[in-house]
RNA sequence: GGCCCCGUCGUCUAAUGGCUAGGAUCCCGCUCUUUCAAGGCGGUGGCACGGGUUCGAAUCCCGUCGGGGCCA
């Protein structure tokens, strides 16, 4: 297939969306798999709910992704002249005419060109009843509509400005446009277009309309559904990579199982005739994971830099710091968000414990004060401060004590964390360094001890 | 309402008309382990339904039902 040209078009009146996202993904790659080029033009005819905020959204969008275009930007908002040109020569050819709606009036009825004159009239296009269209898509083959079924439609409103249906044909055909890739919810558009570029004597592009994305409850995916906008994923921690791999695989496999892609494999393995035909529901879950296991792929430096922004919204600035938690959370984090999440206590002092903790490992308060008393003592001698060292103290402790090693690490972990769960102690002993952890340990002691005494006297 | 698209585990998907319908995620066990996570092992779970074609149908055809979209 040489000289593939295809595009991405979308109108900025609101935020790019995963499903606007996985559309210009699919564009990209079919453009990259085949060597062309993959083009953007925003679609900003309707003046009144376009914004430049909004393109600025859909462009950052796409660079975060990765979904570098080739050429430069075409806005329908500097090509008007050119739609009304179009439209006025179907007038002219007979095959659209003008369309003036009396006061009171919802339809509008057909004016000859003379009585067009200084009044505010759209041009309608006059639709064949008695042909048939058909076409074939890539993903959904044969295609066939009636003409009788299609009502004539509006391709330039009475305010000047096109309708969508005129817009795209005109500017896919001046653009060189090869591949229309976009969503299903198009399909009942798509013969419109077809007599348009008929009409022109224009050549036909070819078609694929992709399958729709759905929310949990299997409607179409809206900001009912919570995050939806792109820079809002990347904005709760989910990395550029995992996205993109994730909305590559919903509607198409790259087969033999595989899961996780890189980007080149997937350049070269994409297929536009494999992509499926049934909507798909956008699943969190694998979202996540997929995301975890980016996160693991990357090096500690790499999350360094990806992290610095979550932190410093928390007011952490310090790179150390935040360099010495990447390898304690790695594994243990689904999103970059959850490295600031998980690690709290590293930046806060901890004021409360958790309360089923407390049951568990705070269930003999004196008894355990003790015991966490020895290892206080212990652990003010040892100078060498790091896991190892930390780990032979402890463990020491517990055999002199004759008890379990997991009778003294769980108390610590709840007091030097408030929490039952994390990383593995010792590793976190070291990170959260001596005096911190020698200080919550105190004070957890003191805690204990007036549980102690408040609770049970024996 | 008219037209169009679609229907494989809860979800994403694989399966030249031919082995016990495969993988991933989620969930649940077991294992490893100081916990959590990661890892390893295992498990529950699906061809919407009814006809036909065929030696043989998830796969082809028809119908029904269901979901979705566009237009009104």
């Amino acid at each position: 297939m040489g000289d593939v040209r295809v595009r991405f078009a979308p109108s900025p009146t609101g935020y790019l969306h995963v499903g606007g996202a996985r559309t210009a993904l699919y564009n990209w790659l079919f453009a990259r798999h085949h060597g062309g080029k993959f083009l953007l033009r925003i679609e900003d005819t309707d003046v009144k709910r376009s914004t430049p905020e909004m393109t600025d959204n859909i462009l950052k969008s796409l660079e975060w992704l990765g979904l570098t275009w080739d050429e430069e930007l075409v806005y329908q908002s500097q090509r008007l002249e050119i739609y009304r040109e179009v439209a006025k020569e179907l007038v002219n050819k007979g095959l659209a005419y003008y369309c003036y709606t009396p006061e009171g009036e919802s339809e509008c009825i057909e004016v000859a060109p003379e009585e067009a004159e200084g009044k505010k009239v759209a041009i309608k296009f006059r639709v064949p009843k008695s042909e048939r269209i058909e076409f074939t898509d890539l993903i959904r083959g044969h295609i066939v509509f009636e003409g009788k079924d299609i009502k004539d439609f509006v391709i330039m409103k009475s305010d000047g400005y096109p309708t969508y249906q005129l817009a795209v044909v005109v500017d896919d055909h001046s653009m060189g446009i090869t591949h229309v890739i976009r969503g299903e919810d198009h399909i009942p558009n798509t013969p419109k277009q077809i007599l348009i570029y008929r009409a022109m004597g224009w050549e036909l592009p070819q078609f694929a309309h992709l399958p729709m994305i759905l929310g949990p409850d299997k409607k179409k995916l809206s900001k009912r559904h919570g995050a939806v906008s792109v820079l809002e994923y990347r904005r709760q921690g989910y990395l550029s990579e995992a996205l993109f791999n994730f909305l590559a695989l919903l509607g198409w496999s790259p087969g033999e199982d595989r899961e996780i892609v890189p980007k080149d494999e997937m350049i070269s393995l994409f297929d536009i005739k494999k992509v499926g035909k049934r909507a798909a529901v956008f699943d969190m879950q694998k979202l996540n994971w997929i995301n975890s296991v980016y996160i693991r792929m990357k090096t500690d430096d790499e999350l360094l830099e990806l992290l610095r922004p979550f932190f410093s919204e928390v007011g952490v600035t310090d790179d150390e710091a935040i360099r010495k938690l990447i390898p304690l959370y790695k594994e243990r984090a689904r999103t970059l968000r959850d490295f600031v999440e998980l690690s709290r206590y590293f930046f806060e002092d901890v004021t409360e414990y958790d309360e089923k903790g407390v049951k568990k490992h705070f269930k003999r308060p004196l008894e355990v004060a003790s015991r966490l008393e020895t290892c206080l003592s212990e652990l003010e001698k040892l100078e060498n401060w790091t896991a190892q060292d930390i780990e032979g103290v402890v463990r020491g402790v517990a055999e002199s004590l004759d008890v379990s090693a997991a009778k003294l690490i769980h108390p610590i972990r709840l007091s030097i964390t408030g929490m039952t769960f994390g990383p593995g102690l010792f590793e976190l002993m070291e990170a959260l360094g001596k005096e911190t952890v020698l200080n919550r340990l105190r004070r957890a002691i003191e805690w204990l001890k007036m549980r102690g005494a408040q609770d049970t006297p024996e």
